[in-house]
DNA sequence: TATGAATGAGTATTCATTCAT
DNA sequence: GATGAATGAATACTCATTCAT
């Protein structure tokens, strides 16, 4: 068991603080949020924050981007779908389902970081903040496009639907289980029903 | 030549502060919008805002509340989906269509109520906001839903696909399209393509 | 006796206001001072003070400025001189003379005031106090010039030195006093030897 | 090729210390001030400073007693007024001017100095600084005393004037030079005439 | 010796809300 | 009924200074 460090170098410091800070805004929102309370929250003073962060603002953009980062590394498309699983379109279809199933059951665990970045829309109109959400978008799409591009490529898969068109397809899915989610109106055999009626057009 | 009216009937100017807030908290959000520029934008002093709602979160959810409502009448597929349109298959199809083309293309004239819409999730864990968010959500589902019901009453629908299913499908495609619109994100040709294969899929 | 009025007219309470700060600005200086020991000091809470200013430095210029406004009415050397005082070199030499003692003499009595002049040079780069100072010297010297100027249009000086010049003389000398006398080194006979021998200069 | 040292002598780094603070000092005033700007200006970091300053208000009595000390030995009139000068009234006369007027052209050189000495004023309040000042201009009247108290002795001048009188005259017109030189409003010519003044007045 | 890490204490400014008139 | 006056309560951010290593 660790006693809490009295002094730690900065960059574990950071990481403690950027936690604290998901926990914090997480718990209420950006603009509730203390940053004395995000400060004791990581064993702190105020100031210390001030030390990595210019202000509350940077240290929420730094939350909203390592949060896109870690939620796209961690939906990692490509660890799913292997060389192998492109073989065949049955193979492609079962991995494909379950990762996003498991994407879906992964939302309770996420619940914070999607709270937060639900959060970032009130702020849409500041351009740090929408340049990170439309980057996220973006950068979600990008990762799914070429897996879909390849199954194309592989005659695996007709092409009837551009693989972009897919890639926002399933973009919009998850945007639109998230926000139920967080309104606490989701439902997983609703999501299973309607996911596996967008796997039909998007195979057929 | 309009002057400014000294005096206003109680729900006239309740309605003028309403459209005012509706403004301003749309312009940032509802942690930064000032009471103070609500009253100014309705032309009446501060105070004059208390004598209408206890508190600023009171103004926001009335926002909250008169927003949803009006969504909802202005989606209006009572509207659209008469006794005739039923009748046929076809019909039923193309003013479904039509219907939802139409929403989708309103958002740019409503952005300043969807930006609110969407600002109520930061505050989702105040349950008068909860409230009126899973209302709006489920008022919407309970809007669609008897309409896909008559379709299949009337035979015109296989029920393969619940009603409630579709509702709430409809429901997230809206969702969805919203989001991706405030974030500038929102593709015309992609909503309809979209929109499309789902309709495939309710109709088969 | 008047007991502290809850609520008071803008404009009385704005007088109070500055009244406070006087007293709270020179007895530390600009920095030190705290917008809560003003109000406090003024019998409101800070809010008040902002009402009434932007900021802490607009209350400072403020203050600088009918500083300034009231020390010129004081000097009020237009007072002095009348007409009769410039028929004759004597009178006239008398007079100001006693004039310039009297303004020498009342330094103890606006030694608040005078303190939170001198202050104002620590903080000369900010444009807008830049400008009450050097707009001070200049009326100062403005003010006295044409009377000067009359006596040498009446013949009772000479005119070898321009009354401009005499004018920032005077100026200088205020100046050097009002220095010395805030280090608690004024000597008032030093003084008024040191003002003879200009006068001396003066007039000859 | 000057690298930056690693390790100066202490009295070197000490020196290093104080000019950066006359820069900063002088840059903005005591209290805007930041140590940390002090302390990377002369390249070390913040608390080397307090190896040799116990505070930064003591940081600032030391750079006031050194520029003091400057100050005077600069003016150095014991080095302008040797024996030889003293022999005669007109070589006095004619050394002496040259020596004030070439105190007044070096203004525009030590402006960062005399900055700094007239933000004292703001802090008089405080007892080491008020005897920084008290002792400075003391000092100032103390080294020229002496000088026409020998003028006196050596009866190339009429004492009319007594030799402490002169001495805090000159000390004033510097003062009020300083003063009209920091707010923008020194003009060489008025210094010219007045100085000239004041020399028929102390030696005639 | 030197410094990176840390903080105590402070403070200008903001704003929703109240209330006397 | 309407408002000008007033405030309670809060909070992001700063900086001189200390101390463990």
């Amino acid at each position: 068991m660790m006693l809490k460090q009295r002094r730690l170098p900065a960059e574990e410091r950071k990481i403690v603080i950027v936690r604290a800070a998901i926990d914090v805004f997480s718990e209420s929102n950006y603009r509730v949020a203390k940053i004395s309370d995000i400060a004791a929250r990581a064993g702190v003073t105020d100031p210390m924050i001030y030390k990595f962060f210019d202000s509350k603002k940077a240290l929420f953009v730094e939350v909203l981007t390592l949060t896109s980062r870690k939620t796209i590394e961690k939906f990692g498309i490509q660890n799913f779908i292997t060389e192998d699983s492109l073989t065949n379109i049955e193979n492609f279809r079962r991995v494909l389902k379950k990762m996003l199933l498991t994407y879906l059951s992964s939302m309770r665990k996420y619940r914070r970081e999607l709270k937060i970045f639900y959060q970032a829309i009130s702020e849409i109109d500041d351009p740090d903040i929408q340049q990170v959400i439309r980057g996220h978008y973006n950068n979600f799409a990008s990762m799914i496009k070429p897996v879909f591009q390849q199954a194309v490529d592989k005659r695996i898969l007709s092409g009837r639907l551009e693989p972009e068109m897919i890639a926002w397809d399933i973009n919009g899915f998850m945007i639109q289980q998230n926000a139920l989610f967080l309104a606490d109106l989701y439902s997983e055999r609703n999501a299973d029903v309607l996911l596996t009626e967008r796997m039909n057009s998007w195979f057929s």
